[in-house]
DNA sequence: CTGTTAGCGCATTCAT
DNA sequence: ATGAATGCGCTAACAG
C-alpha cells in the first residue's frame, strides 16, 4: 500500500492540510508543528504522489527538457545540468528527444504538456528557434526558457554563451603561441554559432595585425569527415598552417586524423584546436586543444531561471570559456 | 484551460465511461461508437492526463529507466532504445540517472516509484547487480527487467549478450586475418563483462592451436589511460604484437594513442581492436576496430519484456554482434 | 496559525 | 454495449 498524506497527518497528529503547506515550503506554520510533520514523512518515507499534486494543484512540480541533438555527449551535459537544479528545488525534469524538422514537432510539445501538467519547458537548439513552437506557448502562457536561441531574444528569457568572444579567445591563444598563420574550418551554414565564431577569429586575426587568407578558412559542417577533408585540402602540400582551428570537436578530430595521415606530429607539426561543444574532444582526444562551450552550466541556469523565475525576457548569462590542452607551436 | 475526457464525451455524445474505454483499448465498444470517440479525441486533440490515469487506475503507464554509467553514449543509446517501445506502447520512460554505489539507492527506487506511480523498472549496470533493490523490488511484487545482471538470473526477466562469444569472434576475425601474435587489455576487474571477455579471447586462440602469451595479456580498468598505459607497454620494444584487442572502446582508443606515439600506422603496424559498448568508437575513431554490443537493441528488449509482460524470469536473448573498421593484417 | 470541504481528470465498480 | 456514481492523493479556497 502506497504512503499517502492521511497517513503522515495521523502520526504527526494535525491536518492533512498542515502537511500539505510543509510539504510546500508554505509560511504560518509553527516551527514546533513543522517539525512534528518533518519527522513523520521521514519516519513513513512518504514521497508525495506527483499526480495527485498534479491533478490538484497549479504547479505540477515537473518540467521538461526538449531537445534534438546528436551528439550524446551534448545531450548528457544538458541533462546533467537540467537534473541537478531540479533535484535542488524538488522538481523532476521529463527529458524528451523531439524531430524538431518535423511537423508534429508543435503537437507533440502542446501534448507533452497536458499530459504531464509541465510547469514549463526548457528549448536547447534548435527547438530553440521553432518559431511556431515559440507562438503558441507565448499565447498559452506557458512558462518557457530559450538554451542558445538564434533570433526572437526579447520573447523569452534565454540563456547562451558568446561564441563571438571564444572563437577570438582562441585565436589569441594560438598567435600568444607564435602561430600566425592559422587555418580555419566553418561549421555548418545552418547555425547561428557558425557565422559567429568564423567572426570572432578573423576579429582576433585583425586585432594582431594579421590578413585573413581565404585559402585558410574552409567550409565544413560540423561532422567528422568534414573536418577531415578540411584537414586534408590545408595539410596537404609544403605550403601549410602551423595551427588549425575547427569550429567545433568532431571536425577538429577530422583534422587531426588527417594529420596522422600526413605523418605529421601534434602539436608539434601542426597544432588543431577546435571548439569543444560537448566535453567530447575532452573525453575522447586529449591531443587536442579545445575550448569548451559550459553546455551544463547553460541547462543548470536555464532550469533555475524556469522555476526560480530568477528574470525574465532578454536575460543572458555570459560563461565562462575554458581553453583546455597543449596546442605549444614549436 | 485544459481539454478534458469531459467535452471528448459531449462531442463524441457518449458518457465519459465510453471514452474511457476507448483510451484503454477495451472491448465491448461498438465499432461505431468507437470510431465517433475516436474522430472526437482527434478533432480537439485530446491527451489523457497521466496524472488523473495514475492516480485513478492501477496503471500510470509510465515505467523508469534506471541507470548509472559513465559513459554519455551508452546512456543515449539505452534511454533511445528504451523510450522506442514506449513510443509505440504508449508509456513514458522516466530516465533516471543514480548513483549505484550509494547507501540511498534503495530509498531514491523506493521514492520514485511512490512519486511517479511507475508500473515497472529497467534496471542497467551496475544497478542491475544491487541486490537489495532486487530484493525489495521482489518482495513488493513490482515488475522489473534487467539488462545484462551478472548473478541471481532467475530472481527477474533480463536480457543479455554473449560477452564470451563476442570477444571469441573478433578474436576468430583477428587471426583469420592472419594474426597470430594478439595482445590483450583486460577490462576492470569488477565487472563480469572482463573475465567472459578474456575467456572469449582466450578460447578462440586455444581453438586455433596459439599459445596464450600471458606478456601480452595486460590489466587495464576500463578507461583511456590503462588502454594508453598498456599500448605503451606492448608497444614500446620491437617484439610488439601484430594487433592488440581491448576490452572497450576507450582503452582501444588509449592502445591507438599509445600507438601514434610510436609512430606506428594502424592497421598497418599494429591492428587496434576493441568491444564498442556505445557507438563511442565507431562515431569517433574510424580507425578502429570494433565488435559492437547492441546497447540500444537490449534496451529496447528489457523494455518489450516489461510492457507486454512477453516472459517472465530467465528470458534470454541472444544478440547480433557487429564487426565494424578495418583490421587487415600488411 | 490550523482544520474542513470540495474538486482536479480519470478508471472503476456496479447498474442497466 | 453503455452510463452513473465513487474515489485515487493531493491542493485550494474558506472558515475559524
Amino acid at each position: 500500500m502506497r504512503t499517502t498524506i492521511k497517513q503522515v497527518s495521523a502520526v504527526a497528529g494535525v491536518s492533512v492540510t498542515t502537511v500539505s503547506r510543509v510539504l510546500n515550503k508554505e509560511p504560518y506554520v509553527k516551527a514546533d508543528t513543522r517539525r512534528k510533520v518533518e519527522a513523520a514523512v521521514a519516519a513513513l518515507n512518504f514521497r508525495p504522489s506527483t499526480a495527485a499534486r498534479a491533478l490538484a494543484g497549479q504547479r505540477a512540480h515537473q518540467i521538461a527538457l526538449i531537445y534534438n541533438n546528436p551528439s550524446p555527449y551534448y545531450i548528457y551535459n544538458i541533462q546533467a545540468g537540467a537534473r541537478a537544479h531540479c533535484l535542488e528545488r524538488g522538481f523532476r525534469v521529463i527529458f524528451q528527444e523531439c524531430d524538431a524538422a518535423a511537423p508534429e514537432l508543435l503537437e507533440d510539445v502542446l501534448g507533452l504538456i497536458e499530459e504531464t501538467h509541465l510547469d514549463g519547458l526548457i528549448l536547447s537548439p534548435p527547438v530553440s528557434d521553432a518559431r511556431d513552437v515559440i507562438a503558441e506557448l507565448t499565447r498559452r502562457g506557458v512558462p518557457f526558457v530559450r538554451i542558445a536561441p538564434g533570433r526572437d531574444l526579447s520573447v523569452s528569457p534565454f540563456v547562451h554563451m558568446d561564441d563571438i568572444a571564444a572563437a577570438e579567445q582562441m585565436t589569441d591563444h594560438l598567435v600568444s603561441l607564435g602561430h600566425r598563420d592559422i587555418g580555419f574550418v566553418i561549421g555548418h551554414p545552418d547555425h547561428v554559432a557558425s557565422a559567429q565564431r568564423l567572426k570572432g577569429y578573423r576579429r582576433s586575426l585583425r586585432r594582431h595585425g594579421i590578413a585573413v587568407d581565404p585559402d585558410r578558412v574552409v567550409q565544413g559542417s560540423f561532422d567528422f569527415p568534414s573536418g577531415q577533408k578540411a584537414g586534408r585540402a590545408m595539410l596537404s602540400g609544403a605550403d601549410r598552417p602551423s595551427a588549425i582551428f575547427a569550429s567545433n570537436d568532431d571536425m577538429a578530430a577530422g583534422v587531426l586524423a588527417a594529420a596522422h595521415e600526413h605523418g605529421l606530429s601534434v602539436p608539434d607539426d601542426v597544432a588543431i584546436a577546435g571548439f569543444d561543444d560537448s566535453d567530447l574532444a575532452r573525453a575522447v582526444w586529449p591531443s587536442l586543444t579545445t575550448i569548451r562551450q559550459p553546455v551544463r552550466e547553460l541547462a543548470h541556469a536555464a532550469a533555475k531561471l524556469l522555476i526560480d523565475k530568477g528574470g525574465h525576457t532578454g536575460q543572458l548569462l555570459r560563461h565562462e570559456l575554458i581553453i583546455r590542452g597543449s596546442t605549444q607551436k614549436r
